[in-house]
DNA sequence: CAGCTTTCGAGCAGAATCAAGCATTATCTG
DNA sequence: CAGATAATGCTTGATTCTGCTCGAAAGCTG
C-alpha cells in the first residue's frame, strides 16, 4: 500500500470516528505502528490532524471530508457519466463547469478528446472548481476562465459574492451540473446553499444546461435547491436508474441518455 | 511503440485509474521501468501529473509530498526565504500571495507554521494563483479568496479584466510578491505584461508589501515592471546576495531580510 | 508519591526505489 | 550511405521507506 493511499485511508477512518489510535490503524491497514506514528506525526505537521498520546483527532471542528482525500464511489459509472457528457460538447464552445467528482471526471473526460486540439483555443471552460482549474490549466487547447470566491475545503467550489460578481460578467453555451440530488418536483440540489447559489447563476448564464447525476441521486431531496427541473434540457445518468424514475423526467420534457 | 503513444497510453491509464506504479506500468507498456521513470518525470515537468514514490498520481486530485522539489531551482535557499517571509505574518491577518514557486512555498511554510491554528480562520489568504489556493484549500485554518480571471498555463496565474474586478473589492494586510527580477533603479518585475497589472493591483491593495526573491533575481531587469522601489517595505532574500546590492536596497528605505 | 503499563523516539537493517552514467539501438539529416 | 542525434535499457551507488528493537518519557493506579 503506497503512502497516499495510506494517508486518504487514515484520514478517511479518522474522519469517520473522530479518533484514531495507532494500534487500532496499524491493524486496519496491515502496517506496523511505527509507520502509522510517522503517518500521523507528518499529517499534523501539515495541520490535517491533531495529534494525542496513543492515536490522533480531527483537526478543529471540520468533520466534512475535503473531496481530495475521498474515495472515489462508483467511479466507473461517474467516468461512464463523464464521456457521454464530453460528448455534448462541440469545438469552439463555452462550458461551464461546476464542482464535483461527476464534473472533475468530464473535466479529464474533456482533456483526452482528440477532436478538441486545433482552435485556438478549441474550448473555453469557465469553472468555479478550484481542482478542475488546476488540472486543465495545464492543457494548451484550453482557455480556463476562473470565478473568484471563497475557497470552500470540501468540495473545492469557489463560492460568495466575489464568485457571483464574476459570473455576471460572462455567458456561456453549456453548463454541466455536479448535484447531489435530482428529483422531478424538487429539482436539482446541492448541500450548501452558497453553493447552489454559484451553480445557479452559472444556469441562468448558459443557453443548454446538463446534469451529470448517477442514478443513486435521482429521485433524491437536499438542502439547497438549485434549480427547477424546467430550467435542465438534459440529464446524463447510468444504466441502474430506475426506469420508472427516467419516465418521469422524460415527461417533463428532459433528454435523458443512459450509459 | 514511440514516446507519444507511450506518453497518451500512460496519461490514459492515470486518469482511469487515478494512480499508476512504475513497474506496473513497465509492465502493461513493455519497457523497461528506467523508460517509465524519465516519462513520468517529463510528463511531471509538465505538470500533467503529479510524481510520488513508485509511481505517479492524476493531477490535482491526491498530493503533492510537501517535502519532493525535484524540479524546483535553489530549492533549499527558497524553502529558507519562505520561512523567514511567514514569519512576518501575524495570526489573523489577511496576506495576499502571487504566483510563482518561491510563494508557493511561502504557502507550504504558513500551512506549515503551529501557531496559526487558532481563531476562526487563522489567516485569510488571498491569491491568483491556481497551484497555492488548491494546496491551501484543504487546511482548515485558512480562509481563501481566490481572484477571477483567465488561467495562464506557464505559471498557475490568473489574470485579465476579471482579476482586477476582484481585486478592487478588497483590501490586505500583507502582499507576497514573487518576481523574477528585482532592481533599485527599475523595480520589480515579471515576465507579462498581464501578471504584472495583476500583481501591481495586489500591492495596492496591501499596508505592507514583500518581496521574496532569492539572489540570482536582484539587480536583473525583466520585461514587464510590477512597481517601484518605493512601492516595496521589505526584502526577503538569501545571504548568497551581494553585500553592496543589498546596500542600495537598505539605502533606498527598504528592510532587507538575509536568510 | 511509587510502581506499573503504555507510548514514544531514535537508531538500525533490509528492501524498494531512484538518479546517473554508459553502451546499444533507432532515427534523422544531408 | 555516413555521421550525428536522440531514445532506450542496463548497471551501480545512493536515497528513501518500512519494520523492529530498546531505552526513555508519559500516563495511570493505588
Amino acid at each position: 500500500m503506497s503512502r497516499d493511499a495510506r494517508w486518504k485511508s487514515l484520514l478517511e477512518l479518522l474522519v469517520e470516528r473522530g479518533r484514531l489510535e495507532v494500534e487500532e490503524a496499524a491493524a486496519e491497514l496491515e502496517v506496523s505502528a511505527a509507520t502509522i506514528r510517522r503517518d500521523f506525526d507528518q499529517l499534523a505537521e501539515q495541520q490535517m490532524l491533531v495529534r494525542t498520546r496513543g492515536g490522533a483527532v480531527v483537526h478543529g471542528v471540520s468533520y466534512e471530508l475535503p473531496l481530495r482525500y475521498k474515495t472515489a464511489r462508483r467511479a466507473s459509472e461517474k467516468q461512464r457519466i463523464a464521456r457521454a457528457v464530453a460528448d455534448l460538447v462541440s469545438p469552439g464552445e463555452a462550458v461551464g463547469l461546476t464542482g464535483g467528482t461527476t464534473t472533475t471526471e468530464v473535466a479529464r473526460a474533456l482533456a483526452v478528446r482528440g477532436d478538441l486540439t486545433a482552435g485556438s483555443p478549441a474550448l473555453t471552460i469557465v469553472t468555479n472548481a478550484l481542482n478542475i482549474a488546476t488540472e486543465l490549466a495545464v492543457r494548451p487547447q484550453f482557455k480556463i476562465v476562473v470565478t473568484g470566491g471563497v475557497a470552500r475545503p470540501q468540495s473545492y467550489e469557489l463560492i460568495g459574492p466575489l464568485a457571483d460578481g464574476v459570473l455576471g460578467q460572462i455567458t456561456i453555451d453549456l453548463a454541466v451540473l455536479g448535484v447531489v440530488a435530482f428529483d422531478v418536483t424538487h429539482g436539482a440540489a446541492a448541500n450548501d446553499e452558497a453553493e447552489a447559489a454559484v451553480n445557479r447563476l452559472l444556469c441562468e448564464r448558459a443557453e443548454r444546461v446538463v446534469v451529470a447525476a448517477d442514478s443513486s441521486k435521482l429521485g433524491r431531496r437536499a438542502f439547497a435547491r438549485i434549480c427547477a427541473v424546467g430550467s435542465v434540457d438534459t440529464l446524463v445518468t447510468d444504466t441502474a436508474a430506475d426506469e420508472a424514475t427516467v419516465g418521469l423526467f422524460e415527461e417533463a420534457g428532459l433528454r435523458v441518455i443512459t450509459v
